[in-house]
DNA sequence: TTCTTATTAGTAATCGTTCCGATTATCGCA
DNA sequence: TGCGATAATCGGAACGATTACTAATAAGAA
């Protein structure tokens, strides 16, 4: 996604207000085809390069979360021991973190939901030594 | 990516050796195109659909895990409030958990990294209810 | 209203990934 | 060993989500 810059003034849209209305009233997690395809009825012109650069500003803006990977590409690893990750928001490097497994936090979640929960990720994100050195 | 059923019997091959051995020996965590471009010299005719099909049948095989967000679009959502995710394997539906949040686990983490932790993620994996009452 | 400039629509381009047909390699079995 | 069945490869085209570009439109200040 393109970067907006943070704390940018934006001009009002009908298109962007609308867009955040809908993703506020949807317990689903849609994706930019679903909320044009929902919104196109209301607005017949609107294009979906619209609707995406709507969403960058509004998570610039802090008002909608963008759920990803952190990266667009698909990354893959051999260890296959259980273990966490940790990602630079800078530089977008993965490491692995070994010193901590938190297994029990399975069964609490299982308690409190009819998911049937196989196991969980947890990604920490931050800065990495060398990027910090950097700043 | 292309699922490989479980528990298939695949034939030998000198590419997928070669790729399980490059990304047994490498503490980052390659892309696709990284490790095409990592062994090309070897094998000269190399195709990009060779790594992709073969990381698919690591992944199939257990010998390899695949870091991504578990789907291939880019979701949104409105609630900023920190909370988790439930994910279904089966139909990729996406759920939010509210019920609990572990705010000491960053603590746990930088006390064993120079990282310098922001916040953390966390996806659990299963199966939704709706998809659990059709199997 | 008028002027400036951010936003939009429409379309083309990009890029990671998957698919397809022809060729090659693996491997069970004679 | 050699044969036959078929899985795996190569090369390139196709696909799908996302981004980039440009002329037209609309927001907002004066």
């Amino acid at each position: 996604m393109k970067h907006y810059p943070s704390g940018k003034q934006y001009r009002y849209s009908r298109q962007r207000e609308r867009i955040l209305e809908v993703l506020r009233s949807t317990q689903s997690h849609p994706t930019a085809t679903w909320l044009y395809d929902t919104i196109k009825s209301e607005f017949p012109r609107l294009s979906l390069g619209t609707v995406y650069r709507n969403l960058a500003i509004l998570v610039d803006q802090g008002l909608v979360q963008k759920i990803d990977a952190g990266s667009t590409f698909d990354r893959f690893e051999a260890k296959t021991e259980p273990h966490y990750h940790l990602i630079c928001r800078k530089c977008g490097k993965i490491e692995d973190f070994e010193k901590h497994f938190f297994p029990e936090i399975d069964e609490e979640i299982r308690q409190s939901t009819d998911f049937d929960i196989e196991g969980h990720r947890i990604d920490f994100f931050g800065t990495c030594s060398d990027c910090n050195r950097k700043s």
